[in-house]
DNA sequence: CCGGTCCTCGTACAGCGTATTATCGTCGGG
DNA sequence: CCCGACGATAATACGCTGTACGAGGACCGG
């Protein structure tokens, strides 16, 4: 359908170019509103005032929309300067996690491949530290590996069980206290913020650059 | 369509009664073979010899079947016994990635509430190691909380590019080498196993039973 | 004025999860 | 021995999805 009439139609200049970076930015905010079940390539054409297949003209498919989505929260993460080699890791994986759990559907995305510009700057920066450290050969590949897997996963079970989850798990522990009891003891309403923090430093402790050669 | 003659129609033993755990078992079968993203109710089903609403008397939503097919991954987790708690602990989240890995498709069914009894079971055996071994208050929930995040996390990464991941992420660092200079100079085709068990040694080595009160 | 190129959209299709409804097979009680 | 009831199965149908396709609109250099 053409617009009929020249009063109804948007002015020329009032109607923003369609562009990709609108339609990843549209895309997160849909995301963060609804979640990601609800994203879908309608409903985002609906937000940007634009029909449904045109989006396919700058987008491939939807998983393109879902790969730029999570790199733009990527994007988020503050590339820290000066301090020790640790202070810097540990404010690069904090960072890292205050962003993934500022949009919590990224969590779930964080299966397949992350190449993007803005998630291989920050695994860049984390290896230059860590090698700028000392840590050489399997030591920096372990120190890395463990140190953003360290960060992703913590985004997960945060996401997944957040702050007080309602009567779900709560409530299920509590009826199962018998087969469960350590769990139901302990794990009820845990600070994950701290748990991150104090495991951030049994990580960091444990590493020692230059150790094992 | 009712079967025509008794002929074709199997006898009656030979059919076997559907149920909850076959249909487990079969997603599970379909989803090792095909992914996620091929796991359908109708081929399910088909899979099955059943027609595919026939399914939902057994199953609510299909939500339930992939709730069901991941903590039926989690039930191949061995509780280790014997040794130290740090080598039970270490068997522990060993075997929980190496099941992980098994069935590549449950890295990316780690969002969602992990209440099925297998996860509940080796959470509970985690807890109750870590607290046997003199682990307490905040101390034990950072330890339980760290190690369990280091599994999920590890396997979701090695999941999401295996060794050798063909030309994808390694050429696509060679060609940006210099962008990412130390990544495309260690990362490129790293031993996530040896980095994992190295890793796993930092977080251990870095925790302390009845260090921090 | 006129191609040509970038961009937009309407239509259409196969496949999805699942609600509804009807029907089957089996078995216990009269 | 029948018959009603109930556990289990299936056919049909609905609304929604991702996206292929082709017909155009908008703008631009000649």
């Amino acid at each position: 359908m053409v617009n009929e009439s020249v009063w109804l139609r948007p002015a020329r200049r009032e109607r923003r170019p369609l562009t990709l970076d609108r339609i990843v930015a549209e895309a997160v905010a849909l995301l963060d509103e609804e979640g990601e079940a609800r994203l879908t390539m309608r409903r985002l054409a609906e937000r940007l005032g634009t029909g449904s297949t045109t989006l396919y003209w700058h987008v491939k498919t939807k998983d393109d929309v879902l790969d730029l989505a999570l790199d733009a929260v990527f994007g988020q993460v503050p590339l820290p300067e000066g301090g020790t080699w640790r202070q810097r890791a540990a404010a690069l994986v904090t960072g890292w996690r205050a962003a993934l759990l500022r949009h919590p559907w990224s969590t779930g995305l964080l299966d397949r491949p992350l190449m993007g510009p803005n998630a291989l700057e920050r695994t860049e920066f984390l290896y230059a530290t860590l090698a700028e450290a000392g840590f050489t050969g399997p030591d920096l590949i372990a120190a890395a590996f463990s140190l953003s897997t360290f960060v992703t996963g913590s985004a997960t079970m945060q996401a997944r069980d957040p702050a007080g989850s309602g009567p779900g798990l709560a409530r299920h522990l509590q009826q199962h206290r018998d087969a469960y009891p350590t769990l139901a003891a302990h794990g009820l309403d845990p600070d994950w913020d701290a748990a991150f923090t104090r495991g951030l430093a049994y990580l960091l402790d444990g590493m020692t650059p230059g150790a094992n050669p």
